[in-house]
DNA sequence: ATGCTTGTTTAGCAAACGATAATGTAAATT
DNA sequence: AATTTACATTATCGTTTGCTAAACAAGCAT
């Protein structure tokens, strides 16, 4: 595996050329860091090595050691820098402005959403990290999961003509049915930007099929959902060990 | 990275116990080792080493190398059992059989595509490899696209009493509708498997909603898609190109 | 029992990789 | 301009890792 690349190494030009000793800010060596690294591990996982991120960077492999104190310090602060800055709490409210239709709302909501997140980078890191340290997903889908989809769990109900209220909580199976539109549509993403399928339809054309049909089916299918589920998340928990079982040999 | 593990190198206790040379017949040990690869490069990638490998497998490290010419080659054939080992064509059938509803066809679809596919080990190295080589990908996704979505959309047009005829071509875009089903179903999955997320929700539950809802959904947003659709999949491209221009910064 | 075939282990190389110490030099300070 | 500060590079260490060659031994044939 290591030996295949012996053959391959070759006499990169941009790295023979002696660059002349920049001297940057710290601030801005330290960016200048985060943002390779963050195309370098997007792209080759976080297995890849420090010297080959180096090289692409223009800058010798120890003076990353001047800026962390190691490469895992290196990783933590990529994941920090991709999972934390593009989180835009505006989203809520926008999803909550009643002055417009709810189909309307939700397709402005996935073109930003889409801009911040749906990128190679933040998509391809997400996976990495979902295989090699899920908590970190976790803590995003938990964000995802209190934050906003029982938003559009309210804006749903209302725009069903159910009854709603303060103390009327969002049960674990509208939450499961929000997550379906939420994911299909992130499973288009990932088909764009990691396998990089040939897709002939415009990204926001699939999130408008995807919204439209929610939607549509949603006017039979939410009352119906809202009518048998328990608002106690535990009710579902039985069921739940069945799957497990099942799924387990 | 590395030196970390120094620290955690413990005593193994179950590789430190001498087991006596056990001699296999080559295509026993040869299986051995191919599903003891799948199990570890399942759980930590395709950089997992060898030697890590073989303990795990109670065996030599230079075994492998009698077996398998080098790494990519044994990885080559995880891949290989894997993708092409859990495919079951008898699903098409099950999926054009008219005796039962459409909603029953699919419930019973997904029952048997989660158990054959929907699994830590399937899942894990399908989205390793997508990573690191998406053409495996493409590969599967291509066998989806062209053998398992059309029949939903010709099943579809016939549930929602729609033409249909061996003439009239499946769109791309009412591909892209029934594959938002099937991503939202996927991406579940992965949120089980992967992210190893709490879900108090029976699996089959999910599939049960995002059907329903499809289908729901489709009696009123599948006629118009396909009044609408050029069956000519090039007609879409100019918007697609558009897209590329706006994600590429 | 003896020898033979071949599956398995022991020993070890060469390259790769994370990390460190010593040296060099650009830019700010005086 | 001389001096100091601290950013950056060169050289290198110790370990890990893919892979190989030679020694060893389990099971079969005779």
């Amino acid at each position: 595996m290591k030996a295949r690349l012996r053959v391959a190494a070759p006499k990169d030009v941009a790295a023979s050329v002696k660059s002349p000793r920049s001297r940057l800010a710290p601030a801005d060596r330290e960016r200048q860091i985060i943002d390779g690294a963050i195309a370098y591990f997007s792209e080759v996982g976080f297995s890849g090595q420090t010297r080959e991120l180096s090289i692409r960077l223009g800058i010798t492999q120890p003076l990353l050691y001047r800026y962390f104190a190691n490469k895992q310090a290196l990783v933590e602060r990529v994941y920090q820098t991709v999972f934390e800055g593009r989180w835009n709490p505006a989203w809520i409210g926008l999803l909550q402005d009643r002055s417009q239709s709810l189909r309307e709302r939700l397709l402005e909501f996935y073109r930003q959403y889409s801009e911040a997140t749906y990128r190679p980078d933040w998509i391809r890191i997400y996976l990495h990290a979902g295989l090699s340290r899920p908590e970190l997903n976790r803590r995003y889908i938990r964000l995802v999961r209190t934050q906003l989809l029982p938003v559009i769990c309210r804006e749903l109900r209302h725009d069903c003509g159910l009854p709603d209220g303060p103390q009327a909580a969002v049960s674990e199976q509208e939450i499961e049915f929000v997550w379906n539109l939420h994911g299909g549509i992130f499973y288009s993403a990932i088909r764009e930007h990691v396998y990089q399928t040939r897709i002939n339809i415009d990204f926001m054309t699939h999130v408008g099929f995807s919204v439209d049909n929610f939607l549509a089916g949603a006017t039979t299918t939410y009352p119906r959902l809202l009518g048998a589920s328990a608002p106690d998340a535990l009710a579902a928990t039985p069921a739940r060990r069945a799957r497990r079982v099942r799924a387990s040999p």
